[in-house]
DNA sequence: TGTACATCAGTGAACGCGCGTTCACTGATGTAC
DNA sequence: TGTACATCAGTGAACGCGCGTTCACTGATGTAC
């Protein structure tokens, strides 16, 4: 049996101050880092009070842990739709939609994307479920690896795969890109290349199935 | 002819605070990001007041300016002495050792790497020099994919190496493999694994010279 | 050789601002009896 | 049906701190004449 507290029970999960926050905080992160994700700054944007954030979360780095246990999570779920194509897909377009699932997170949420990298960010032993949730993004790179190279799989071709994922996610969302392919149509045409033909590379030195 | 000033001179450029204060700036962007340099700190760290920076670097955005080109000048040095390596050593050896000039200097000053490719740390109309240095850093990347790929040489397998080195660099100094590979010296080793792999799979694509 | 003076390489006090966080409070809402 | 009360979801004022930057100053050093 449960005890029912005696008081006002706790609203609806799907709040909308908190999730308004942790939206504002977003965009703050993708607009000027970690350094420009203020309790005030949040709450201005979010049109409360600079305490109204304090009832949600009890203080900045909770903040930051939410939307990196949220950042893993998406990444991993992306990863894993990615990864379940092996069963009628083969290979190649398993690993191109891996890795574009990679590289769109981080296009679609560049200010989590980084942090999320940033192990100083939120303590880890205040945050166990951080870890967490980044160890099963990253479950789903290994299992990518098992589904390329089969029982050749190594840390070492998972390192390669992971890094030139992680490398193409920075490149297009810190602007170096920028310079090379100024519209953004340029750089989505030159992804698809890039990870197109990254694809062929690895898929050519694997045996067929 | 020149007119000499009639005050007195410029001290030797290689001035002791000067220097000074860009160490301990890198030591302080390395420590704790963009966020954690902050004028008064590294005048705290240098031993002067927090004024006397200001008699150096205009402003905070100088500092950060100064470090990014010094960084790009020094990562483009080491890539053009590993790409020399082309006229004796072979593809593949120089391919190595070009990759491990970029992870191994995103390893010797990983908070300035950070910033490098974070185009809104400084602005780019404010400082040419800053792009300047970038597009040098850049030329031998380019120059890198000549040497591998020959005419074959696209800027999308540009790309992939580009992707590849800064993956690596990355997650070498964010602290992303440190949960495989604790110790430094483990990562080490791993890193030399994953250069030498993805070497291999290029050059095993190429045809001989 | 002397001296006026321009510049160098800082020092030291002070400003206004945004920040994280604490404290005390408040009206609304729901539950127990 | 009434009412006491616990909790919720905030508000509002205030704190102390570190920051970037401005201003006014200072002793030392070198050059011009």
């Amino acid at each position: 049996m449960t005890i029912k507290p005696r008081g006002r029970p706790k609203a609806d999960p799907t709040r909308d101050l908190r999730q308004e926050l942790l939206l504002t905080s977003r965009e703050l992160l993708a607009e000027g880092g970690p350094g420009a994700l203020s309790m005030r700054e949040v709450a201005r944007r979010a049109g409360c009070t600079h305490q109204a954030p304090y009832h949600y979360f009890k203080d900045r780095e909770v903040i930051l842990a939410a939307l990196v246990v949220e950042g893993f999570t998406d990444l991993a779920e992306r990863l894993q739709v990615a990864n379940r194509l092996a069963g009628t897909q083969g290979i190649k377009a398993t690993l191109v939609a891996s890795a574009h699932a990679y590289v769109d997170f981080a296009i679609s949420q560049p200010g989590v994307f980084q942090i999320m990298f940033r192990p100083d960010m939120c303590d880890a032993t205040r945050f166990p479920d951080v870890q967490q949730a980044g160890a099963s993004a990253h479950a789903e790179l290994e299992k990518l690896t098992q589904i390329v190279y089969g029982e050749r799989a190594s840390p070492t071709l998972a390192s390669i795969l992971w890094a030139q994922v992680h490398g193409l996610g920075c490149l297009m969302i810190d602007g170096s890109m920028a310079a090379q392919f100024p519209t953004e149509q340029l750089r989505t045409r030159h992804l698809q290349e890039v990870v197109e033909q990254f694809a062929s590379m690895l898929v050519f030195m694997t045996p067929a199935k």
